[in-house]
Formats: structure tokens, C-alpha cells, sequence
DNA sequence: AGCGATTGCGCAAGCGCTTGCACTAACGTG
DNA sequence: CACGTTAGTGCAAGCGCTTGCGCAATCGCT
């Protein structure tokens, strides 16, 4: 393996030059880098990462802390931050939360603060008391994807509206009788996103005048199989059905979708849909569903660590809380109720 | 942040000693181990990972190397990986391929040559020659799941069989008009996967007497959407339309499902279908389908890259080349064809 | 009891880089 | 033209660990 004094042997320059000319930090003539660079690229001189950390503190490598990596927003949210890390070459470790406690503790009391990582990206995740102090014990900035916190820089989509959006939407339709389906409560313990949402639709629900029915909420896994059969129970085992579903996820409304055709009832004639995410599945299923962006959730992400990590001249510090967009994307889950009930106060008969 | 030195002094010994004791290699008497383990742990020490890989050349760390990261392939092999790496003590830094081929060069040329990895595993990943080659030159061992490759250890399920077993479902069935959706040739070129299985399915439509038609192949990206736009065309532009689609993974499967639905054909009455992978979607749509099991891929991958780094007692060095189980699994997407038209010579109308 | 083998531990020399400091040479200024 | 600045480079001291070697103590065997 080829070592930084080949190179500035080939070169004729000291160690300390080659150094500098390579990692752009201090000052080196334009025709030394040049010689530098030609020299390291003959010789096919890459830095080692570990010597380079240990002088210098820094790693080039951002971690990556996830609770789950299937669903499809995970991994697009992690393609995000993966494209644009490489780029700028940074590398990812990445870490996957576990259930299982003993694993979880490891990942906070270990494998976090071996100082592999400059800073961390946390997506989603709702930690306990102790993680947080873990995660900012670690010692290096951190920045969440979801939901707020003290001493983190964070972004995030505002869930409750979210959740108000979609059962807008439903309810402009002239829906009144709307099923929620939602996140148990060990995903809830993880990402606390799924109450949120449901607190918006319970107060669109609210503001229209309908009162939110706790019959009409059902938790779920977020799984396409998880919503299909709470849509099962919500769309049989009530003497009322409700005209309209607002699922916390698209894989849970696919689900959903599912069901109603097995059922016999029609999207959106009998039951109107709505999902959130943007999944691929969406187009596919003619889904109507608040986009989040997830991918630009990952991107962004990135930019403002190493925003915070390197800050340049004209993006200083990223600000401590940054909204993300999201958009109603209406397509054919989505229609007025069947019978043209504008609001019965009791259902005729 | 507390270094070895000070576990040294808490605990009476050298600094030597903390080492050996905390990493388990060299002699240690069991009563210096445990004082050693209880200072660390009072002291909330962890070992540094540059220091100790500048020291020791190991860095407790796997690279994994991805060609994309949303099929839900790909995110379920890394979620096997990373569970079984995350128990043994490992990181992993996770390398997605860009089809950029700058960004691939960099891959290859750059990241992977910082020595930040112990060992590689490459996921489905068709390499270029020279990215082989720069791999292997990599100077670390490498386990590849898909396809083999004289220098690195490989596991990978017999996709051509995978392929065979399929078409040959189908046509015990009795179906003999059976279309193919494969990949596009730049799906190809990153793993090959693909046009084993369309082998295959050609091996096994010849040796049931069917001449497989390049009419019947159609060319998708692996998502549900592409299996859908593929099966628009095999199912609307011939005249005599086929009776069964093999779809190269459960997406596009599920794709063609959806598009047989809109065009009223019904599956499996009027039209079977068959997907490979095992996903999640398959029990929710009934459909038909071919495991391979991704999760136990990467349990798989990731057992096999330790014990090459670490040889047990057990389990020395692992095989070169390990196949992979897979199974049929038949639900309720396939069916004997419709009219119990038993190979007819021509159409006769 | 005597002797080689084994066990348990410390010393100190690195691992391959980065960077503060010192130094020289070239520059701009009055 | 003398002097303070600044640019460009090298020297060498680490960064925080690991591990070969050496030594002493203990063990197992005859």
C-alpha cells in the first residue's frame, strides 16, 4: 500500500505538503498541488482513513441512525442522504435500530461512541430520555429527520397538518364518516409521527363539526398486509361503514384498497382512500396521497450536516428547525360519498 | 472523553493490559479482565476506532456495497446484514452505487481504497472488469451475494433454476402461451441476475416442446409501475394473448396484476402470474411467487464475511461458493388456463 | 526438587497521518 | 531601501491505541 511519503518522495515535497495539498487546509502554490496531486494519482495514493482521523479528529463519515430499513420511506429517505454524502465524499455508517433492548443499548452506549462518525443523521426515530443524552453525549452534531428536539438541528414535515390535509381533503368531499388507520403503540414508542398525524385529523374532523370516533381509529404496522386487515375491521364490523379512510401511511392504504376489492366495494365510488408518503406504489393504485418528498427529506438532511459541519462563506449554521413541505396529490382513491347524504344528523333508516 | 490510559490507572494496570483485556486477544488472568471491564464501564469507556484501527490495521467495520437501495430486495438483504454485523460488534458503511459513472469511478477508486472496511460484501452487484479488479486490489476480502467470481466468495440462489422453476409451474398448469418481463439492459449490466432467469424460462419452455418467442419477453425496470407498462403491451398488442406472465420480481408481478385488472382480465381465471422474491406484497395480492428469502441472504453474507475474518474453531474458512435456497410458493395468482385448450396447433379462430 | 513450559503483565515502539511552529523568500509600503 | 507582511514549505511532535518482546511467577512433570 502506498503511503503519503511515496508520494512526497515522487513529488519532492515534505509529508506535510503532500498533506495539505490533498485536504485543501492550508496553504500550498497552485504548481505544488498540481505536482502533488499528479504524483498521488500515479501512484494510486488514496489517505487512509484511520491514520487521517486520528491526527486530524475527523472521519469523513457520517452515521446514519435508522428504526427500520423495509418500509419504503426508510430506504428512500437513506437514498437521499447516500447520493448526496458521496458526493461530497463523505462515506455512511450506518446504524439500524433494534427492538431488542440489550441491541439498542449497545448501539447508544457502544457503537455510537467509538468516534467513527463526524456528526449523525437521525431519522425518525422517538428516543428515550437516556438516548437522547447518549446520542448528545456522543458529542458530535446531530440532526434529525422528524419531530424537534433541544439540541438537535432537525427537520421535519409538520404531521398534524399533514393529518388535517388529508381529512380535509375527505371531508371537502363531504365525508363525515372517516376511518383512521394509525400506528400501534411500539411503532409510536419509535417515531412518534403516527399520533401526530392522527391529532390532525382528529381536529379537522373537529373543525368540520364531526366528532372523531375512537371506533373509527384502528392501529396498524404500516405493512400493506397491517392495513389491509385493520381496513377489514374497520369496514365490516361497524353497522355504520365509513365512506372514507385517511391511512397514516401508502402501504397501509394499499392495503386498504385491497380489502375494499375484496370485499365488493368500490374505490372511490363506496369509499374514498388517502394515504401519505408518496410511495412508487401511489401512481400504480391511482392513490390519492400527501407527498413528502422523502428522497429530498434524505438530501436536505445531508446538506444541513455538513452544512454544520463545514460551514461555507454563504450558508452558514442551517437554522435549528426546518419545515418540510408536503402536497396533496389527488388522484382516483378520492371522491364524494356514495349517497348524496350532505351531513344526515342521524341516519334516516 | 475518556482515554485507555485512565481505565489503566482506575484499574491498577498498564495500559497493555486494559487493551488485551477489553478486546479479548493476548492472555489476561480472569480477576484483571473483570477489575479492567468494571473500570471501562464506570468510566463510560469506549475504545476509539481510529486509534485502535491505526494501530491494529482491523477496523471492525464491513462495507456494503449496493447497486440501489428502494427495491425492496435490496433494503431487505442490508436489514439482514446489518442486524447480524450490529450483534457481533461490527459496523457497516454502506456504499450505494451511482449510475453516474464518475460517482462510480470515485466508488471504487476512492472510497473503498481508504482502508475504512475490513472486508466488502457486494449485493447483486455486476461488476465491471476493472471494478473487479479494484475491488479484489482493494485488498480485502469480499463476499459477493449474486453471481460468482473467481476471487471472491459468493452466495447466490440458481437464478437460471429460479428462472425453470417458474416457467415450469406455468406449464404443468397446462399454460402455454407464458410471457417473460425481465429486465432492461442497463438493469442488466448492474446485476445479471436477470438474464438467468429469462434463461430459464426459455430452458424450460424448450424442454416442454414450447418455442419461446421473443414476442413474449418484455423489457421492465423492476418496479410496479414497469411491470405494469409491460404488461400493457404483452397483454393488448397480440393477437393471441398470453395466458400466463413469469415476471421477474414480485413488484413487477404485482404490476401486471394490477394492469390484468384494469383491462379486465382476471388472474388466475384468465391469466396467471408468477413473481420472484418473496416480498411482502405477495401475501397481500395472493400472488404466486418464487422465495429467495433476502433476509437470510444477508444473515447469510454476513455470517460467512465473519467467519472469513474471524476464523472460528467450527467454521474455518467458508466455502467459495454457497447456493442459496429457494422456493414456490404457490398462492392464488396461477391456475390452469382458460379454455382447456391443450396446446392447440393454431388458433382456431 | 529441578527444569522447561506456560501464564500474566509491562515497556515502548510504532501504526500513517495532520498541524503548530519556525523559517525563508517574495512582496508591498512609505 | 528598510521593514513589516504574507505565502509557501519543512520539521517533528503527537493523535490513542495495539502488540512483539522480555521478564517474573507459577505450573506440570519426572
Amino acid at each position: 500500500m502506498v503511503g503519503i511519503d511515496e508520494v512526497a518522495r515522487a513529488a519532492g515535497v515534505s509529508t506535510a505538503t503532500v498533506s495539505r495539498a490533498l485536504s485543501g487546509r492550508g496553504r500550498v502554490s497552485a504548481a505544488t498541488r498540481m505536482r502533488v496531486e499528479q504524483a498521488a494519482d500515479r501512484l494510486g495514493y488514496v489517505v487512509q482513513a484511520s491514520a487521517s482521523s486520528l491526527a486530524s479528529g475527523r472521519t469523513r463519515s457520517i452515521g446514519v441512525l435508522l428504526p427500520l430499513l423495509d418500509p419504503w420511506f426508510f430506504s428512500t429517505v437513506l437514498g437521499g442522504i447516500a447520493d448526496s454524502l458521496a458526493q461530497r465524499g463523505y462515506d455512511i455508517t450506518l446504524y439500524v435500530l433494534s427492538h431488542d433492548p440489550a441491541a439498542r443499548a449497545a448501539m447508544f452506549g457502544t457503537f455510537l461512541r467509538r468516534r467513527r462518525v463526524d456528526a449523525v443523521i437521525a431519522v425518525s426515530i422517538d428516543l428515550a430520555e437516556a438516548e437522547s443524552e447518549a446520542l448528545v453525549g456522543v458529542g458530535v452534531p446531530v440532526v434529525r429527520i422528524g419531530g424537534a428536539h433541544p439540541h438537535m438541528t432537525s427537520l421535519a414535515v409538520d404531521d398534524e397538518a399533514v393529518g388535517a390535509l388529508a381529512s380535509s381533503h375527505l371531508l371537502q368531499l363531504g365525508h363525515r364518516i372517516i376511518a383512521h388507520i394509525g400506528a400501534l403503540p411500539q411503532f409510536d414508542s419509535d417515531f412518534r409521527v403516527p399520533s401526530q398525524r392522527r391529532r390532525g385529523y382528529e381536529r379537522a374532523l373537529r373543525d368540520a363539526g364531526v366528532a372523531p370516533e375512537n371506533e373509527l381509529f384502528e392501529a396498524s404496522d404500516f405493512t400493506i398486509a397491517g392495513g389491509a386487515a385493520a381496513a377489514t375491521r374497520l369496514l365490516t364490523e361497524r353497522t355504520e361503514r365509513p365512506t372514507a379512510i385517511f391511512a397514516a401511511s401508502d402501504e397501509m392504504a394499499v392495503g386498504a384498497m385491497l380489502t375494499a376489492r375484496e370485499l365488493g366495494i368500490r374505490v372511490p365510488e363506496d369509499l374514498s382512500v388517502v394515504g401519505v408518503d408518496g410511495h412508487e406504489l401511489g401512481a400504480s393504485f391511482r392513490l390519492t396521497s400527501i407527498d413528502q418528498f422523502p428522497r429530498e427529506q434524505g438530501v436536505r438532511a445531508a446538506e444541513t450536516v455538513l452544512d454544520l459541519l463545514e460551514p461555507g462563506p454563504t450558508t452558514d449554521a442551517p437554522p435549528p428547525h426546518t419545515v418540510l413541505p408536503f402536497e396533496l396529490v389527488v388522484r382516483a382513491s378520492t371522491a364524494p360519498p356514495p349517497a348524496a347524504l350532505p351531513t344526515p344528523p342521524d341516519p334516516p333508516a
